[in-house]
DNA sequence: ATTTAACCAACCTGTTTGGTAGGTAAAACA
DNA sequence: TGTTTTACCTACCAAACAGGTTGGTTAAAT
């Protein structure tokens, strides 16, 4: 439900990529060396970026993936929501869940919401630019 | 990683002894009733929260368990710490994890670091009270 | 001695995590 | 034309975790 390695991974390739994509397409062997990742895990988790238009892959010599915008037009929060799914701290908050016959009595429900709201908030408010930055 | 049934059982039965010990002690068949959970399942959570002197609890006809502070006095924090094991979003800061060889120079730890505060920072500021009250 | 209720240990099913293996498709290059 | 490079795809797999259930034992009251 929180955060495991394919949004940690996601986010740290993207950071290389922003690092190094000014001689155009940086191939994720590169990357994976770089980063020591699995290059073939990482080979998994692209296709869903370029899917949502974050990255543009081209495939052969030269070739890689590369960042079709500037770092600080990318926000942590999106690349976190395609590459994890869903950032809901419970099941109870996860888009599609069965709905919860006591959520009208659920004393705790408005925790979850305002917790729920607040990470995602945060995520929203960091680039992939404030990172380079530190 | 993050909030399991285990938490946020463990959240409504405190609540639900928090509104129902006035007459002593309650035993977990009422609760599991009322709150529509598994009564074997609350059953193996109970002993950690005795063990870390949240309830008390006492076998027998007319035992069940007890709170032993004030509402007021417990945090969300706290309750979930213990249900739980620990609040930290991602696997690189649980206690006890292998320390990581790129901490010194990873872009990303010191925003998980930040998110770590913040959420135990948000569930350690809601008491038990707070969440009766609404 | 019977009932009630906490407590304990073992097990179990399904899902998720974190990958690996073994390819195919496309683009460059010789 | 064929070889290399790289993205991309499918299937599989072991270990861990989630969310319990089964079947008790111990302690206290009546």
């Amino acid at each position: 439900m929180m955060i495991s390695t394919r949004g940690r991974y996601a986010l740290r390739v993207m950071l290389d990529l922003a690092e190094n994509s000014q001689n155009g397409y940086v191939p994720m062997k590169e990357v994976a060396e770089r980063q020591e990742l699995s290059l073939k895990y990482i080979e998994r988790i692209m296709p869903s970026l370029v899917k949502e238009g974050l990255v543009e892959g081209v495939h052969g010599k030269g070739g890689g993936y590369r960042l079709v915008k500037r770092p600080e037009k990318y926000t942590v929060g999106d690349i976190l929501r395609i590459s994890e799914g869903d950032l809901s701290p419970v099941s109870c908050l996860v888009s599609g869940a069965p709905p919860c016959g006591r959520a009208e009595s659920c004393k705790t429900l408005p925790m979850w919401k305002k917790l729920y709201s607040m990470v995602n908030g945060f995520f929203d408010s960091i680039t992939l630019k404030d990172l380079l930055d530190g």
